[in-house]
RNA sequence: GCGCUUGUAGCUCAAUUGGAUAGAGCGUUUGACUACGGAUCAAAAGGUUUCGGGUUCGACUCCUGACAGGCGCACCA
């Protein structure tokens, strides 16, 4: 509808010798409009005349449009410079049955492109915390989100599973005398926080480990065999709790699958040469003349031989582009990261293996706990991931008698969207509070809230007989706020996905469960008499819950059979 | 030391990327059903957007300085 208007004031504009297109937004005043058009201001400044000339001078125009009436009720000019804009029933109606008949209709049409999507990235043999659901739940959104436009995405969890950590865990093992087939993730989460604070202490087991890890990445056949136990059971571990969480991934890589392109990458590096010796190590410089900032070189390999972090990075960029050759790969990552890809980035731009404009660290925020530091338990521990969500289940019970009589689906349904709403509604970007209170809060603005509101209505449409016809009419102001806000979906998704952020649509769908809820509460459907109005708002109905139903799956919130 | 980042109601967060009177939830106070699910709805109180300067018709938003927090800076990932 957006569009459609800026069409329509565009070509006023032109008529009356403005070259700029119209811009449209949503009222920031809905009490006085819908739609505003703040334009008058910038023409005025590009053809020194004054807002309030141009302004009035354009209303004018559009209020001399003979079909006035297809778009708007009432366009007004308002000092200092605001064009406010009413649209009529006869737009509204029409945009309605638009949507109806073909849901994504009015998304951007826009060319067919390949994401790859880098998250959950979590350190195979290193117990899982709350910021893997932090990662899981922003890509796995993002990814949903650009599927939904008609793109292809493919999700690579890309484990870190061939670093120092695997070599510590090896050497405990090993110190253990622990039998291979005794190997199991009670064990592993005990094992490599030991072994990673005895290296903190003690330089010389660290030196071990980090042989341990070089002769694994050489092919070490004794330490072959237990890294791929202790994959497999890792694996299995971080999949449990994955699946919780309804993340899809396509592919289960991790960094000693970018290995296999080292000596390739090396050979490129070289050939361009970009490589340098400092303090017998190999680094890539990545600065640039016009740097404002200083970068840092990247560390290419370290002096015993090893390939660090940005390499393998780097090596999967290239697999990646050779296998898929995608458009642009997006790595949902914490954001202290930063550094780290913007050095990687710009090798892979040096070495022309991907471009840096289709290379995008999504960071994200870190996750404290109520004090503002480091979510931890009362103990000083980071909580493991698995035992959050069994306390977010049995808080949740507790709220209610009702609730322990549930299946332990929707339960499982309800906690997931209790977690992923207080999650996905925070701005992507910043650090934000986990609070474990969250946890038993279903009013206001919760998953529960949206759900209820879903279910409410779908228990009505499903007890009626709804024909497939809207006739021109409105019938109150909660109607009509609530159509419109039903129309506005397709430019939320749209910023959502221009932006990368889920938090946008967790807004919106939150936000339509408030205008359908006021409607709830004012019209009274069931047993109506006027059966045109009746049949007109089921269809309304019909439609909101549809709008939910999809923003809920970006959220990747599932809806219980029952609350 | 260099760099990045954040600061909005008592608390947790938004603000259509420079627009009008800065919005929600929680908490507090007060109301509403002999109706489709009260996990709902209506209303009140609560703000010098950390502080100062600048840019302009207009600043939470951009620039600049201060203050306060968080984070990152080569052989971890």
């Amino acid at each position: 509808m957006i569009n459609e208007l800026e069409l329509v004031l565009t070509k006023v504009f032109n008529k009356l010798g403005y070259d700029i297109k119209a811009k449209v937004i949503k009222s920031n005043r809905i009490d006085l409009c819908d739609f505003q058009c703040d334009n008058a201001f910038t023409l005025a400044k590009t053809y020194h005349q004054s807002p309030l000339e141009i302004g009035e001078k354009i209303v004018k125009n559009l209020n001399d449009l003979e079909n006035f009436n297809d778009y708007f009720d009432e366009v007004t000019f308002v000092l200092p410079g605001f064009i406010n804009i009413k649209v009529s029933n006869t737009i509204i109606n029409k945009y309605i049955k638009i949507l109806k008949s073909d849901f994504k209709a009015l998304l951007p049409k826009q060319e067919k492109e390949t994401f790859i999507l880098d998250f959950g990235g979590a350190n195979v043999a290193k117990p899982l915390h709350v910021g893997h659901m932090r990662t899981i739940l922003v890509g796995e959104s993002i990814a949903r989100i650009i599927r939904f436009l008609g793109h292809k995405t493919i999700s690579d969890v890309h484990l870190g599973d061939y670093g120092l950590q695997i070599g510590q865990v090896i050497y405990g093992i090993l110190g253990d005398n622990k039998d291979i087939n005794e190997i199991d993730i009670k064990y592993l989460d005990k094992i490599y926080p030991e072994m990673s604070s005895l290296c903190k202490e003690n330089e010389d087991i660290k030196d071990k480990c980090a042989q341990i890890t070089k002769k694994l990445q050489d092919g070490d056949l004794e330490y072959h065999k237990l890294w791929k136990k202790i994959l497999e059971v890792s694996i299995k571990d971080i999949k449990k709790n994955y699946d919780f969480l309804g993340a899809n991934f396509d592919l289960w890589l991790g960094e000693s699958d970018a290995y296999k392109y080292l000596d390739e990458l090396k050979n490129i590096f070289d050939s361009k040469d970009l490589i340098t010796t400092s303090e017998g190590a190999l680094i890539i410089d990545v600065s640039k003349t016009d740097d404002k900032k200083e970068i840092p070189p990247l560390l290419f390999q370290k002096s015993n031989g090893a390939y660090l972090y940005a390499s393998t990075d780097l090596a999967t960029i290239l697999g990646r582009k050779k296998l898929y050759n995608p458009n642009h790969i997006l790595y949902i990552v914490d954001n202290r990261q930063a550094l780290h890809f913007e050095q990687v980035f710009r090798a892979s731009d040096k070495a022309d293996i991907m471009p840096y404009s289709s290379l995008e660290h999504l960071g994200y925020g870190t996750v404290n706990g109520s004090d503002g530091k480091p979510y931890k338990t009362r103990s000083g521990e980071t909580p493991k991931l698995e035992n959050l969500f069994k306390n977010a289940k049995e808080l949740f019970i507790s709220k209610k008698e009702s609730n322990k009589d549930m299946s332990n689906e929707d339960i499982d349904k309800i906690v997931n969207a209790i977690l992923k709403f207080a999650d996905l509604q925070n701005s992507r970007e910043k650090d934000y509070i986990f609070d474990l209170n969250k946890f038993s809060d279903v009013t206001g603005k919760t998953g529960p809230y949206v759900l209820y509101t879903y279910l409410r209505f779908n228990k009505i449409l499903k007890s009626q007989e709804i024909s497939n016809t809207l006739t021109n009419n409105i019938y109150n102001k909660y109607d009509r706020d609530l159509r419109i806000k039903i129309i506005e979906f397709s430019n939320v998704i749209e910023s959502a996905f221009n932006e990368r952020k889920p938090h946008y649509i967790a807004d919106y769908v939150y936000n339509l469960c408030v205008v359908c809820n006021i409607f709830y509460q004012n019209n009274y459907i069931s047993n109506m008499e006027d059966k045109t109005n009746k049949n007109d708002w089921l269809y309304i109905l019909e439609l909101s819950n549809k709008v939910i139903k999809e923003m809920l799956n970006l959220l990747v919130i599932e809806i219980p059979s029952i609350m």
